[in-house]
DNA sequence: GGCCGATAGTCTGAAGTCAAAGTATTTCCG
DNA sequence: CGGAAATACTTTGACTTCAGACTATCGGCC
């Protein structure tokens, strides 16, 4: 999923972007094209980067993603439908996610003690380690210099929280 | 490749993740944390709410991306290798689109004109249209009103501009 | 009790992506 | 000039994702 290019370009893709859409008459949506594709394209070059991090360690940012949230919830267990829920994932799409870590061991699937229609997918302590050392390895090489300033990380995630909410990611 | 979730969680994700950082003893990396997984969910639901209204169109994204580059640029053709980097795509992904595009009468394959190593993707005029239609669409829908007020959307594309810039995206 | 709609998970097929290898062509440089 | 390296694109195979269909189970309601 991770994007493919090596150099950066020689402009900002965007700014480029938002001058076409002016010239051809749609500039009150300008802006909001602008934002969105800045999202975009900041989201290639993230996800590029963690990728790049996790693959030492055999795992995609999908998979990482489950084992996180295993570790936080109480039990180290969840049904396979929160685990869909909360990481905007389709079902078929964590039976496959699930199917592959329990193939590497760090996950195995319990049957679910009152619903013998769910399965949960829980947590083991070579799971459990796992994430814990890509999570160094994701403290130290992205998330404490994500190439921002302290105030952009801010004001970053306050707009972006408000985005959210405004579109449905959660409700306050 | 847009997401599946219907309904909004009860609660904000990245609030929850930055807390369980926080407790976790992981509290330098937090903010930073918090600032990537905003992106990543943000994208994910723009390019949920962009696909929904490409659909109709017979357009994913990715293919929306590529008619517009080419109806931007001077001549209405461009080589796949010029495609592939101002879309972050990888070569064997831009052979892949361009197949389905001309397939589909959007775009026709046109020798380069001296280099033979290249080929160019050229608009059609079925192409023009659509990507002209397809516009109209997301402008009204997504694009003039993406959920922030308009001094959000300005700091939010000044934000991540910054940030592009300084993980590569471009060079000023 | 028994039916009906909702929910949980899986399976299948289509689409898209990437890495690696292969072919053709161009460019650099001795 | 001539060969090595770089570039442009395609092909192949593995992996991931999604939509849609299917089975099993649960819960509410008559």
């Amino acid at each position: 999923m991770a994007g493919a290019r090596a150099r950066p370009l020689p402009f900002d893709p965007v700014a480029e972007a938002r001058g076409h859409w002016e010239r051809a008459g749609w500039a009150e949506a300008a802006p909001g094209m602008a934002a969105v594709t800045s999202i975009m394209r900041a989201q290639q070059v993230l996800l590029a980067r963690i990728e790049e991090v996790l693959r030492p360690h055999g795992l995609s940012f999908a998979r990482y993603e489950v084992l996180m949230l295993l570790s936080f919830s109480r039990t180290g267990a969840l049904p396979l439908a929160r685990l869909g829920e909360r990481l905007q994932v389709h079902p078929a799409s964590v039976t496959n996610l699930v199917d592959r870590l329990t193939a590497a061991g760090l996950v195995s699937r319990v049957a679910h003690p009152s619903d013998r229609r769910a399965t949960l997918a829980e947590l083991t302590e070579a799971g459990r380690s796992l994430a814990l050392a890509a999570t160094a390895d994701l403290n130290a090489t992205v998330f404490a210099a994500p190439g921002l300033t302290p105030d952009g990380v801010q004001r970053l995630v306050e707009v972006l929280t408000e985005l959210r909410r405004d579109a449905g990611d959660f409700t306050p």
